[in-house]
DNA sequence: CTGTTGACGCTCT
DNA sequence: TAGAGCGCCAACA
């Protein structure tokens, strides 16, 4: 058994979540972190992580940071997500955050 | 085995 | 109210 079958688990239970959420509603790291009793950077590292077959049916642009900026990614994806959540109808402020987290904020049951 | 980084969060200024 | 910095925990080099 691998430490890194925890994460694996881990894993499994964040992509179930984010997969959960609805369509113009976003997620934060915290929430869905703190729903699967880990890290806000395990969720993190867990999208990080994530294939391109993985996120091709993963609304993973859903997921955003606690402040709801998006520009904060040192990979470059944040452009990617921004523009999907766009798409989505979520409104973004002119930094490339979501202007109004609380209204677009989904928590998982 | 040690050091650094990081899709973050919280606190201080 | 907004912006910048520091800290927690695990993976990666």
């Amino acid at each position: 058994m691998a430490k890194s079958e925890a994460f694996a688990r881990i894993k499994g239970d964040v992509l179930d979540i984010v997969r959960a959420v609805p369509r113009g509603r976003v997620c934060t790291y915290g929430t869905v972190g703190r729903h699967l009793d880990v890290m806000a950077r395990h969720v993190a590292y867990v999208l990080a992580t994530l294939t391109d077959d993985e996120r091709a049916g993963l609304p993973w642009h859903r997921v955003v940071s606690d402040t709801g900026d998006t520009n904060r990614t040192k990979r470059g994806r944040g452009d990617e997500q921004r523009a999907r959540l766009a798409a989505e109808g979520v409104p973004l402020s002119p930094k490339g955050a979501v202007a109004d987290l609380a209204a677009v904020l989904w928590v998982p049951d």
